[in-house]
DNA sequence: TGTTCAATAATCGTATACAATACGATCATC
DNA sequence: GATGATCGTATTGTATACGATTATTGAACA
């Protein structure tokens, strides 16, 4: 029954399985996520897939609601509002981090990175998003600080959710040219010039890839004037 | 066995309990936590109490070793700076988003609270300090960011595990001066300020509280000098 | 045809069971 | 007396068991 080989290793696997298959939208928003099914296409108990789902849980890729199970994450506008606002907090301090403090292989790196993302930028497949959200971590990365990392991953991780359900098909969310400013402020050690490069960035990345709500889902909202109209009492 | 009247209540409960105890320091920083013996403190199974742990590891509060479970965290000096740092930044964020649009009600609260403040500075108690946390979190709260708030939260707790081990014994964390004058630049809409302010605030808040390592456990740093300067090679 | 309600099935919440590993004591050896 | 091997016990990792709850189906009824 017990037999552990690497232990915490197979509760890591079912982790990092569903992180993916829900950011790369294999599994969509909303959908519901039955903890036998999902165990026994992993190959592990219900006792890890409730581990993974804990987990997913705090970073707000899954929602858990009580006796009713899990499902992935469907945030509303408001929440995405907060995510990218969050968002764009860290990254500011990830820029006034790194101005000044980049070394020259860290900025030979991020500038390969570039080359790879322009390289790629003419076919709009899932590879051009990868390389932009990679640049991001790349920057949290190398702070050398462990929490801001882990705080921008789990933001962007919850961006791409975001994006998958209010973002247009196939945005490519960031502007090369945008990555290369920034890189040139780091460079110049100019702290002030790269948050704002940043912030500006990551504001466009929104103005450019999230459009308003497709659908009014709330039947409520929708009906509550005609309600009124015909002087009825919505409760 | 599978009683459940009001299903994940239970989960929770053990998971505050152990949250309030470590940050109380009723369980002091690297104190170990066997899963059985909590539990049956907490009168729930192994089974809670692993979920709790988890929960309790993301926010950084416990650590866990595979196969050689649960202990309180002891972050090291490097850690603490990081969480100090993004704290900064996650608070410097809160002060722009609530500069010029404090409620009426709002404000009142938040000057309220700071004459609690004022009223238990007197006494060093952990009365004084709880206020000062509760300051902070007050104002995340305002904010309506719910990712914000959980961040605030998350690095605050943080913050209390690393003073509880680096701090001087009962420094009053916080000046209550700085939380007025911080309460009026936000009424002011004054963004700019506000954010120094609450920048400038956390700063003094670890230069008053916190101080050098009081002993060097690392043995290692300790040895490989004398290793090198006899030519052995430390790995 | 559509609605209500009961029986059944699916799924969740929690406790427990069992294997595997780590820790500590005892004992042999130098 | 210190060092190293061996066994027993404590504790962890994972799976399973079982009561409780929710979803679903189907039949009776309007």
């Amino acid at each position: 029954m017990g037999e552990q080989r690497t232990p915490g290793l197979r509760a890591q696997s079912a982790y990092r399985a569903l992180r993916r298959a829900i950011i790369e939208q294999a599994l969509k928003p909303g959908m519901k996520l039955p903890e036998d099914s999902i165990g026994e296409q992993l190959g592990v108990s219900r006792t890890l897939v409730r581990e993974a789902f804990n987990r997913l849980a705090v970073e707000g890729l899954v929602e858990l609601k009580p006796n009713r199970g899990a499902s992935v994450a469907y945030p509303t506008l408001e929440e995405a509002r907060d995510v990218f606002e969050v968002r764009r907090g860290l990254e500011r301090l990830v820029a006034e981090n790194l101005a000044g403090r980049l070394t020259a292989a860290q900025a030979a790196e991020l500038e390969a990175h570039v080359r790879q993302e322009e390289k790629a930028h003419g076919q709009d497949g899932p590879e051009s998003i990868r390389l932009s959200g990679e640049f991001h971590i790349k920057l949290a990365e190398m702070t050398g600080n462990a929490l801001l990392l882990r705080y921008v991953q789990e933001s962007s991780s919850r961006c791409s959710l975001i994006l998958a359900i209010y973002g247009r098909p196939h945005s490519s969310e960031c502007a090369v040219s945008e990555h290369r400013q920034l890189i040139e402020a780091l460079r110049a050690g100019d702290a002030a010039r790269a948050a704002e490069l940043m912030d500006h960035h990551l504001r466009s990345v929104v103005t450019r890839a999230l459009l308003t709500p497709r659908v009014e889902p709330d039947i409520r909202a929708v009906l509550a004037p005609y309600a009124l109209s015909e002087g009825l009492n919505p409760s």
